[in-house]
DNA sequence: CTTGCGACCTACAGCGACTGGAGGTTCAAG
DNA sequence: CTTGAACCTCCAGTCGCTGTAGGTCGCAAG
């Protein structure tokens, strides 16, 4: 049924990505350049549809692209042991972890947010007001790269600057 | 103690941002200008401190910069009422909420992965072959944007296309 | 007053992983 | 032969910064 060369196009339908991607792909080294025809139009096969299929259920598991090239570099070489693959793997799941503790935090905030907001004026809105002052918040350190302080204390608007030129 | 003017050095250490990321902030116009000393050197007042903070915290909280310009604009307006906010905050926790359900299915697929991989060489890796047959997973849609058949059995190795002139 | 040094200035290029468009060619059906 | 979809290359833009080059400012020591 299925041809076994393909246009750019059909296999862009099959495996689910854009033509330029694929394209992009091919530039950046991931897939091989394929055979062309004589109307120098791309020609794909079996093997060049399956590389692609891996690299694109790489990508929705979250490996980078740096990540799938290791991956594909190891495929090109089976007969070597697979540490480096299963490393890669779970560096990933680690990444995907504390991707997941993070966020479960940060939902926590944010309900907090949003539940306790009374839908008045933004004047009292606690949305605005928990954003404004770090301090209300559970957890002292979402991502934050640095402690750093930050100064002030939570009365007053501030909107923005305007006017005073400096002293020099 | 601490002066009312800061430079733009002193304000990226109080807020744990890189001096470029403020310039970049005033650039695209979530900070205003602020006044310059007559050598053309940036001077920052609390309000900008602060305005700055809300920033930060907005951004570590996951909001994108659109997302800040909206809630900064309602801190402009502190009379209107805080619908927007609120809703902009819900939107941040929808995303939330279904990052971490999508990155729960993610964890477990990779925790299969590596658990069922024996060490051996790279033809007989789990990971790899996961990979390479989604057919294998416990989701079949772990965030792919189309289903699409993406074609073929699993023996051989497809390493990559080679030579083959083909035919047009 | 000069020198030196660090903090500051503007302008622009680059990251990852694509996406979109312009402007031109090729292919297959009618 | 004509049409129009699919293909081609090249390049710019997305988001949220980050880094660099090459120059200026501010302040202290000599």
């Amino acid at each position: 049924m299925t041809a076994d060369f393909l246009g750019i196009g059909e296999l862009a339908r099959r495996t689910g990505t854009k033509v330029q991607t694929i394209r992009y792909y091919e530039e950046i080294g991931l897939l091989p350049p394929p055979p062309r025809t004589v109307g120098n139009q791309r020609r794909y096969d079996r093997a060049a549809q399956q590389r692609l299929a891996f690299i694109r259920h790489a990508r929705e598991l979250g490996f980078s692209l740096d990540a799938i090239r290791t991956l594909l570099d190891l495929v090109d070489h089976p007969e070597q042991p697979c540490e480096r693959a299963d490393a890669v793997a779970r560096a990933r799941l680690a990444e995907v972890e504390s991707r997941i503790v993070r966020l479960l935090a940060l939902k926590e905030e944010l309900e907090r947010m949003v539940c306790e907001c009374r839908g008045g004026r933004v004047a009292q809105c606690r949305v605005i007001e928990v954003l404004a002052d770090h301090g209300r918040c559970l957890y002292a350190d979402h991502q934050a790269p640095d402690p750093a302080e930050v100064g002030g204390g939570g009365e007053g608007r501030w909107r923005s600057a305007g006017g005073g030129r400096s002293a020099s």
